[in-house]
DNA sequence: AGGACGCCGATCGCATGCAATCCATGCCTG
DNA sequence: CAGGCATGGATTGCATGCGATCGGCGTCCT
C-alpha cells in the first residue's frame, strides 16, 4: 500500500482529525494515494499514530466531499478522477464562482474589495518572481476565496469545498504555460476591476470566462 | 430540552447512524427542534437508544450540511434560518437546477425523460386530488429529482443536497394558494416541454424562474 | 461594590474492545 | 471438472471508558 506521511503528534482540539483530514486530503488530490486504492480505518491509524476514531470520522468528511467511497466492511476506496470529472466540476466552479464575483461587485465592502486588491498584488508578484508552483497556487487560492469571502454569501464557501479540489488546481497551475499565467493575472485584474467599479455582469463574466478556460489545462493533466 | 422521538432498534448496515442522522433531519427542518438549542450527544443517545457514536457521526453530518454548528466541548447548536438564509438557499438552487434543467436538455435519455413526465404526472394527479401537502411537496421532489438524474451529473446531486431542506421546501408548499400550485404545475411543464424539444434556453430559463418565483412563499414561511 | 482569579462540573475528543457482517478461499458434491 | 457451500479472516459499526478542555460560578482581593 501506498504510505502516507507520518505526523508529529498534533496539539488543539480536534487535532487529530483534522490532522487525519488533511494528510488524507492532501496525499488523495496530489494523486500519491492512487484512484482505486483501499484506505482501512486500522492501517491509517496506525501509520498515522492516531486509533481509528478521528481517522473514521476524516475519511467520512472526505466521503462526503465525493474524494472517497465507503464501502461496508471493505473500506475506502479513493474514487478516480476522469476528465469528465474534471470538466463536470470546473463547470459547476464557473458557476458558482461566477455568482460569487456577481454578488461581490454588488456588495463587498471596501475592506474586503482591499483583501481582493491585496491577494491580487501577491499573487503577480509570485509569478513575477517565478515562486514554485505550490505559492502560484496557493496566491490564487487566496485570490479565489477572498472573491467568495467578498460576495457575502455563507453557502458558497461550502459548496464551493465541496466541488473544488485544490490540489487538482495546484497541478493544473503547475502546467501553466507562461501564457496561461499571464491570462490567468489578467483574467483576476478582470474580476477585480469588475468589482471595484460595481460592474456585476463583468464580475460575472470575467469570473466564468476565467475558469472555464483554466478548465481545459486542468482537463489535460488528468487525462 | 424538546424532546426527540424515541426510535425502535433498526436493522441493516449503518442503521443507528442512519436513523440518528434521519430523525434529527427531520426534526431540526420541521422545526420541531428550534433554532438555538443545543444538542448534546450523551442526551440524544439516551433518548435515541443508541450510543455517542452513531449520533456523534449524524451530528457532524448535519453540521457538514450547514443545520447544526459544532462548538467545542459545548456542543451542537441548531442553527436558525433567516429570511436571508432562505432567499441565498433558493438563488443558488436556482442556479443549479438551473444547469441540471439545461443539461437534461441536452443529453436525457429517453427512459430519463419519460421518468420526468411519469413524475410530472403524479404530481399533478396529486395536486388535482387535494392530497395532503406532504404528499404534494414529495410528487415536487421526485419532479426536481427527476430532473437532476436526467442531467447525468454526479456533482449535482450532492450540491443541492447540501442547500436543499427538504422540509423547508414541504412547509412552503404547505402553503401555497391555488394559484401558487397552478403556478407551479405550469412552469414543471414548462421543463419537461423543454427537455422533450431539447431546447436548453427554455429549460434553464424555466427552472430559474420556478425556483425564484416559489422564493418568495419560503422566505415568508420562516420569517 | 467591582473585577479578577481559581475551582468544579459538563462536554467533547480520542482510545480501545466486542460483535456483526462480508468476502475469499478451499472443500465437498454432483 | 464445475458449481455450490461452509468456514475463517478481515473489516467496519457500535459501545464504553478516560483524559483534556472549556464555561460558569463562587470567592477573594482591591
Amino acid at each position: 500500500m501506498t504510505q502516507v506521511t507520518p505526523v508529529a503528534p498534533p496539539p488543539g482540539p480536534a487535532a487529530s482529525r483534522e490532522t487525519a483530514y488533511a494528510v488524507l486530503r492532501e496525499q488523495i488530490s496530489a494523486g500519491r494515494l492512487a484512484p482505486g486504492t483501499w484506505l482501512r480505518e486500522a492501517a491509517l491509524a496506525a501509520e498515522l499514530g492516531f486509533s481509528r476514531t478521528p481517522v473514521r470520522e476524516a475519511l467520512r468528511t472526505l466521503a462526503a466531499e465525493g474524494l472517497v467511497e465507503l464501502v461496508h466492511n471493505r473500506g475506502a476506496r479513493v474514487v478516480p478522477w476522469t476528465p469528465t470529472d474534471v470538466d463536470e466540476t470546473y463547470r459547476l466552479r464557473a458557476l458558482l464562482e461566477g455568482e460569487a464575483a456577481g454578488l461581490a461587485a454588488r456588495r463587498a465592502t471596501a475592506e474586503q474589495v482591499e483583501q481582493m486588491a491585496r491577494a491580487q498584488e501577491r499573487y503577480e508578484r509570485s509569478i513575477d518572481a517565478g515562486a514554485p508552483a505550490v505559492e502560484r497556487a496557493g496566491c490564487n487560492d487566496a485570490f479565489h476565496a477572498s472573491v467568495v469571502a467578498a460576495s457575502g454569501s455563507n453557502r458558497l464557501p461550502v459548496l464551493l469545498s465541496v466541488i473544488t479540489s485544490a490540489p487538482l488546481v495546484a497541478r493544473a497551475i503547475g502546467s501553466y504555460t507562461a501564457d496561461d499565467l499571464r491570462r490567468s493575472v489578467l483574467q483576476h485584474r478582470d474580476v477585480l476591476t469588475a468589482v471595484q467599479q460595481r460592474d456585476e455582469a463583468l464580475a460575472v463574466a470575467a469570473m466564468r470566462s476565467h475558469i472555464l478556460a483554466a478548465r481545459y489545462v486542468a482537463i489535460a493533466g488528468v487525462s
